[in-house]
DNA sequence: CCGTACAGGGAAAAATTTTTCACTGCCTGA
DNA sequence: TCAGGCAGTGAAAAATTTTTCCCTGTACGG
């Protein structure tokens, strides 16, 4: 695993789930698992721009935080469910409303900033 | 500036507000100018962990994204003042549920995980 | 003139995250 | 036996972000 060299300051609430949801991958999986989607396999098909690897890696880092957990079947051929758990669920208002926020002011954020305006 | 080589999917409304938010000190200073602090010579006191360069970076990214305005007053000696544009006001709920969010499961995300229950 | 404060930028280094490539191992169907 | 699906990892490369170091320019106090 990667060795920070500079400290994280995790007093501050913010940087706590900034850490959580900050992988790249990392809401686009959580938000397929609440939808249903939740075998390893299948979040591979669903998110095929990531690669097999990267979303494992991210189910890794959300696991180890809580937000989801993992129940192995037992027996073959092999089976995994991942799952949301209850503080994986309280998240998702916070990914709500990064989504609501980021649709209603899109323009205004992308727009190029032409004006020089004094 | 740097010229990404993977494109951005800007379609998702998540992705818009990680681009906003997502800066190491962006929301450290968005909290800050909230509270008053609007010179950048006062960030940068008051935000001592990030040097003044990097502060200037990401001022000029929330300017750019349309979070907060920048009011040069004419006339020596300089000084310039950030606001928070409407935008950037309505940013503050995010930035404070994250804040809550990230208080109230503290101990959850961070605990190591020493279980490995099956 | 010298040191300081103001606001800010260029270039390169360092740190961190993301991606790719190549594997392990088991089982099923052809 | 070979091909493919299941779940997953190690190591290194590539991409991206953050940081450091050093400069530009104006004005003020001494």
């Amino acid at each position: 695993m990667y060795e920070r060299k500079i400290p994280e300051d995790l007093e501050c609430g913010v940087t706590i789930t900034a850490k959580v949801l900050g992988g790249k991958w990392k809401p686009c999986i959580i938000d397929s698992i609440r939808r249903g989607i939740q075998r390893p396999s299948e979040l591979h098909q669903d998110i095929t721009e990531a690669s097999p690897r990267v979303i494992n890696m991210q189910l890794r880092e959300l696991l180890d935080h809580g937000i989801i957990d993992k129940k192995i079947y037992p027996g073959l051929p092999l089976k995994v469910e991942y799952n949301l758990t209850p503080v994986g669920e309280g998240i998702l208002f916070i990914i709500d409303a990064m989504d609501k926020w980021g649709e209603e002011n899109r323009d205004h954020v992308l727009q190029v900033t032409e004006e020089t305006a004094g």
